[in-house]
DNA sequence: CACTCCTTCTGTATCGTTTTACTCGAACGA
DNA sequence: TCGTTCGAGTAAAACGATACAGAAGGAGTG
């Protein structure tokens, strides 16, 4: 049944095989009455287009793009972060009348190299002209079987030179509006929660060396303290998990039990941000008022919840990793987009009743 | 660069073709020690393994397979059930080194046909070895495709005939519980949410024509009615837009204020029933004392929030799928998977006060 | 010693296209 | 009338692998 091919149909239609090729792929280089002709024959021989496989074969062109990350599928996919460049990308990728492979992988940091390196292979295999890079590790095996296979690599996460193309945001110096922000309104006992990737039992406390060790999320944090100038307490702390309402909620609720209490908290992402609105909610602590939070990102839930947070073009991010990676005449490599911080209800001046 | 072939790496190697294939694919095919040579030479030319798209073409292989739905992707993605059930096939998948391949296709019910017909074109172009369609109009023509082309099909929303397999619930019995348990507590006045997917101004009360015509979750509803009874009188409203938190919210205000408010509200999904949720906070109403509120799925957010709902195994069906396309030895073509009533917080008896 | 059986490796056909260069007649301009 | 150009179609060579049958050589067996 599926054997039908182009030679079958040039037969059936007493024309070449070149010809039939051309019906599908270059309408103007046959007369309209013999391609109708083709077509028509193709249909009644249950013909289904040119073989893909083949297709890519021949003309060195996969039309799909590799998405990956070294998430659980699920993790990567409830972020509304991630789902919103997603959809930035997949409107360029349709556009391009191209296909989007999920590439997921095992963390690097995983204690077992070998099982890294197996799921590392689902990039040998993959038929695609070139990825994105969307939240890899960046020692994963993966990048450098990206590098051997020669596909382009785009990144929005990280700044490995090897990439092909760069969109990122000035990370620094948005946090640091935000440290500013909050030293502005008075804080002077600042709570930050980092990302860790960490899995450990419950949130930790981290100082900086740790934290340049293991976060990816370092310009961000970088600029908060620069922002939040030297005379601040800090205190900074990682949940266990990952990136999640749920990882944010036990952050949040760590800090807001501490005797100690900040007056504000810093979260690295709205998602985190989100769960310590919870852990607020859960105490009965008004936003904005018995303390400030701030995220990052400006994800749809944040507008709607009032959290003062810094917008980036989350879906305009995608739209520009995808034009890199498919539209030839797009050349620019680097790209950095522009953010704002967005000031809501979340936040507020510093009072005195603070200082318990 | 990147025109390393296996017959370069033979050449170097001093042995033939077939050998360092055997190298990569069956490696009991031959000599530790001449395998070993094999890749050194491999690596050492930067040969970054058999091209994948040759290797597709003759094994007749794709090594991926499809994920169609007919949603934007960032719709497609933010809903909790959907993530639930592509990790879950993401788990075989991954198991079979296997692909997921997005392919995102218009609506059918679009007003451009020609428009719907191109996107469906995807389907042709698609390097894979089958399709989940996972939330595909009936009538899509992508599903004609999928059929021409041969490929293995799987659905976990319709049942349609054409489908190499399905992955069910029973949708009218677990619906069928839900409106007997809210008839027994004695709720006489009640509301259903429905998803219509259809893009009207605002929420539209649907009756059942109308709605059998435009839903897809007709067993759903009707199982709601079939428990609820014949006095119960109902109240069916759609909510404009996609299956969303958003679109709950519309609907669940559009009910709330009715002069005759519902004293139970029943959605079709724990999506939309968190929506209403949200409404009810605004208006300081306490589900399951105010107000009965029921959804459908149990995802991770309603146990959190105490929603009553129909738990269905929800990642269990999406590696179910998985395996129905990947995995030859499973042989089972339809599976009918088990649910359950959860009762949480948010019902409760219908009181006097509600007979206002 | 002749026979079969393994193990290990090789040669060749084939998968289904796209691409490049080429043929062939008709139309065209001078 | 004679090139010349043009449109429409064709032939054959890739593209880079895998499958399959078979060959060479040594080991086991009666």
């Amino acid at each position: 049944m599926g054997n039908v091919t182009l030679k079958s149909v040039a037969e059936a239609a007493g024309v070449s095989i070149s010809t039939v090729s051309n019906a599908y792929n270059k309408p103007d280089q046959l007369s309209a009455v013999v391609r109708q002709r083709v077509l028509e024959t193709a249909k009644a021989l249950g013909y289904a287009g040119p073989n893909p496989a083949a297709r890519s074969l021949r003309s060195q062109r996969a039309r799909a793009i590799g998405l990956v990350f070294t998430e659980r599928l699920s993790y990567a996919f409830s972020d509304p972060y991630s789902v919103g460049m997603l959809a930035g990308l997949a409107e360029v990728a349709e556009q391009f009348q191209t296909g989007l492979l999920l590439i997921p992988l095992m963390p690097f940091d995983s204690d077992r190299p070998e099982e890294v390196e197996a799921s590392a292979e689902a990039m040998r295999a993959a038929v695609i002209d070139g990825v994105l890079a969307y939240c890899l590790d960046i020692d994963h095996p993966a990048r450098e079987i990206a590098v051997e296979r020669g596909l382009r690599m785009v990144a929005t996460d990280d700044k490995d030179p090897r990439m092909d193309g760069l969109v990122l945001i000035d990370e620094r110096a948005a946090a640091r509006e935000v440290g500013e922000y909050i030293r502005r309104l008075g804080h002077r006992r600042v709570g930050i929660i980092v990302d860790s990737k960490v899995d450990s039992a419950g949130v930790v406390e981290v100082d900086d060396v740790q934290h340049r060790s293991m976060s990816f999320s370092w310009d961000r944090y970088d600029g908060f303290r620069e922002g939040l100038g030297p005379d601040v307490s800090l205190h900074t702390v990682a949940p266990p998990g990952h990136n999640s309402v749920e990882a944010g909620r036990a952050a949040g609720a760590y800090l807001l039990d501490r005797q100690d209490r900040p007056t504000a908290i810093i979260a690295v992402s709205d998602v985190l941000a989100l769960g310590v609105l919870d852990a607020m909610r859960q105490r009965g602590l008004t936003p904005g008022r018995d303390l400030s939070l701030v995220g990052f990102d400006d994800v749809p839930a944040a507008a709607d919840l009032g959290l003062t947070t810094v917008r980036q073009p989350i879906a305009e991010r995608g739209r520009i990793a995808g034009r890199m990676l498919l539209d030839p005449e797009y050349t620019e490599r680097r790209i950095v987009l522009p953010t704002e911080l967005v000031v809501r209800s979340s936040t507020g001046p510093a009072t005195t009743s603070h200082t318990r």
